[in-house]
DNA sequence: GCCAACGTTGGC
DNA sequence: GCCAACGTTGGC
């Protein structure tokens, strides 16, 4: 079982959608390290949704609920998507500013790498943040 | 294959 | 609105 962190800007898709579907593509990802992360992910992993430009806040945990398959908005055939499925509202959102000062999560690739929007976490990292949201 | 120019993302 | 980070493009 593997962790990850995928953002979306809730204006365009937020974790609030993600429950009304009930399930979506994660589409529309055209950089080649999140790609591989995506390639990497199996049905059962838990990712965090992450609110960037609006809130910039971690809102949620999603499941993977299909493995890498062709992104649907793509037409060149190059890019892949995954599937997921909301898991559990976060009680509380989990802000950058709290990630950035948490020394327990100073490793997270995404404080290293801002601009990718699909990155791994450790179990640890994983379950830090889902245990900040219910402090 | 290198590197400058340029575009995009995302935080502030 | 600004700027840092970083990916992409194109000339050489």
């Amino acid at each position: 079982m593997n962790y990850w962190l995928m953002k979306s800007e809730p204006d365009v898709f937020s974790y609030d959608d993600l429950v009304e579907k009930g399930k979506a593509e994660w589409d529309g990802v055209r950089n080649h390290a999140a790609q591989l992360n995506m390639k990497a992910m199996r049905k059962g992993d838990l990712s965090i949704f992450y609110h960037s430009n609006i809130g910039v806040e971690a809102v949620g945990v999603m499941e993977i609920v299909e493995e890498a398959a062709p992104d649907s908005t793509d037409d060149s055939g190059k890019w892949i998507a995954v599937h997921v499925a909301p898991k559990e509202k976060l009680p509380k959102p989990v802000t950058l500013k709290t990630m950035k000062a948490d020394p327990a999560l100073s490793g997270m690739v995404i404080l290293r790498q801002s601009r990718l929007s699909v990155s791994p976490l450790t179990e640890a990292e994983f379950r830090h943040i889902v245990a900040l949201s219910k402090a």
